[in-house]
DNA sequence: GAGACTATTGGACGAAAGGGCAATGGAGCT
DNA sequence: AGCTCCATTGCCCTTTCGTCCAATAGTCTC
């Protein structure tokens, strides 16, 4: 899995803005691509790579905090940075409520855009690492069979094969297989980390 | 361990508001009290109890953000409602990546203003079961002895006695004891259960 | 030094876990 | 029916766990 660089989605109407803003990350090392509008970002749907949006409030259709809530709504949002004209304490406590990871007013100074920029990409990588392992972990247990899948919630909950054979109405014999087999699937050498899987699993948002 | 009600403190310099404000949250069924300053509430610190700030953000002397910053050192903090008369994009949004539940313009309305307060005493109720979760968890692991807690976490890792004991250059009769004495100190009743007390005390802030 | 206390160890026993081998029985396919 | 495939089970064995009683060595207190 090689990780491609980050790149920074620049949404603005305002055109020369938008080229002013790309010539700068450009300059200081970043990959950076220009949106004249909501529509346009949505109709180009970037391939899942690192990076972050920066986001002008006010624009011709949809605005930013609209933009801000549809991506909300999909598995891999990138995270936003507001850029707006306008100061309105509403829209910047509604975006901040939505998640975004700062509100910027213009003009905007060169170090406080890239400072907020690298928030935005660290958080970006942060989720990643997390997503990509609930995504392993979720992955693990829906190759479970609905047994296995009994078996391990006893396990975790602390019985004995013996127990959880005459709770299932199974011989102690096939728990230890099924037992077994779980295990193997889910990658645990020992009932401890059966039980580390087991908290991960119910601490999954779902 | 009897839960009092939560308490609302409103901090505002702005008296004739300030009694509007208690006599609106009183005549709600809130319990509230008010304070003139950011100094007067820091002198009266209130027992450890429910509740949540409704903050001005200008006032003479440290301003609403300050008090903010200073409570967020504190080990429980309560969450914080802003309400101020100045629209500044940047201290909204100072605020609300401080942790602000909400920052909020005069003038206000009833609505809004009570929903803020209710989520904020949500999250402080939410706050104070994680914290005295976190704090048993920590309480226990912390009686534990330091040769008790080497094998804890040997066991997490999925070392058999045999193998711990021949780290530890103990006995293996040993670390028998000391897994029952663990167990026993931990609450866990299984080798799972310690899997996901290790798993949660791994996600801990510390 | 005597006594108390803790940590550690040895030996031993029953219960449980883990796994190999073979048999059973049902579902599905030819 | 004949067949395979797979889940289930019984039997047996070894290893590990959990726990009993007893004993040793070191530390601390009086």
């Amino acid at each position: 899995m090689t990780t491609l660089p980050p790149m920074i989605h620049v949404v603005d109407d305002d055109e020369s803005l938008r080229t002013a803003l790309l010539r700068l990350l450009g300059a200081a090392g970043f990959e950076a691509r220009g949106y004249a509008s909501t529509g346009d970002f949505l109709l180009q749907p970037p391939p899942d790579r690192p990076g972050c949006l920066l986001l002008d409030v006010r624009m011709p259709g949809p605005s930013g905090l609209d933009l801000q809530a549809t991506l909300r709504c999909q598995s891999n949002p990138l995270p936003v940075v507001f850029l707006t004209g306008y100061a309105d304490v509403t829209a910047s406590v509604r975006a901040m409520k939505a998640g975004a990871v700062d509100f910027l007013t213009k003009p905007v100074e060169r170090e406080a855009l890239f400072e907020a920029l690298q928030r935005a990409l660290d958080r970006d990588a942060a989720q990643r690492v997390a997503r990509a392992e609930a995504e392993r972990l979720r992955a693990a247990f829906a190759a479970l069979t609905p047994r296995e899948r009994a078996v391990f919630d006893r396990i975790v909950a602390g019985q004995i094969n013996k127990q959880i054979a005459d709770t299932l109405g199974i011989a102690e014999r096939t728990v230890k297989l099924q037992r077994a087999q779980l295990m193997a699937k889910l990658g645990a050498n020992s009932a401890a980390e059966l039980g580390r899987l087991a908290e991960r699993l119910q601490h999954l948002p779902d």
